[in-house]
DNA sequence: ATTCTGACAGCAA
DNA sequence: TTTGCTGCCAGAA
């Protein structure tokens, strides 16, 4: 079979592309961006990519990145383990104990949204 | 070069 | 039902 090693710049650009890409009041999960990215299971590295998002001079709305159960995950990667409760629920998220509650009402699919790359 | 970790997700017991 | 383990891919030590 053909290997296509896809550049793992490309991997990490489409991620941030793909975040800045959510619009505001709205959320995604980490399973969604990378199975857009055609990356299939590797769920991991977006939130990996995300992490280095933090050094771009660029705003990468990372907190509106969640996991599948909409539980934010990656708020202690924030500098403050409120800062991305406190953007989520200024975008209308209704956050309790960490999990948005209304998640399913929020959720941003890319590969339904964008449907094209 | 090898090993481990990691902001997840799916499946098994 | 909940809890735990494995798989995934890349980067760091």
């Amino acid at each position: 079979m053909s290997n296509n090693k896809q550049g793992n710049n490309d991997f990490f650009s489409g991620v941030y592309e793909v975040t800045k890409l959510i619009p505001p009041g709205r959320v995604t999960t980490y399973g969604a961006i990378a199975r857009f990215l055609a990356t299939g299971r590797s769920a991991r590295m977006v939130g990996w990519a995300l992490n280095a998002s933090g050094g771009r001079s660029e705003f990468i709305p990372a907190h509106r990145v969640v996991n599948r159960k909409g539980m934010l995950t990656g708020k202690h990667h924030f500098g403050n383990s409120s800062t991305m409760r406190q953007l989520l629920e200024n975008e209308g998220m209704i956050i309790e104990n960490d999990i948005i509650l209304n998640f399913n009402e929020k959720f941003w699919d890319p590969s339904s949204e964008l449907t094209d790359f």
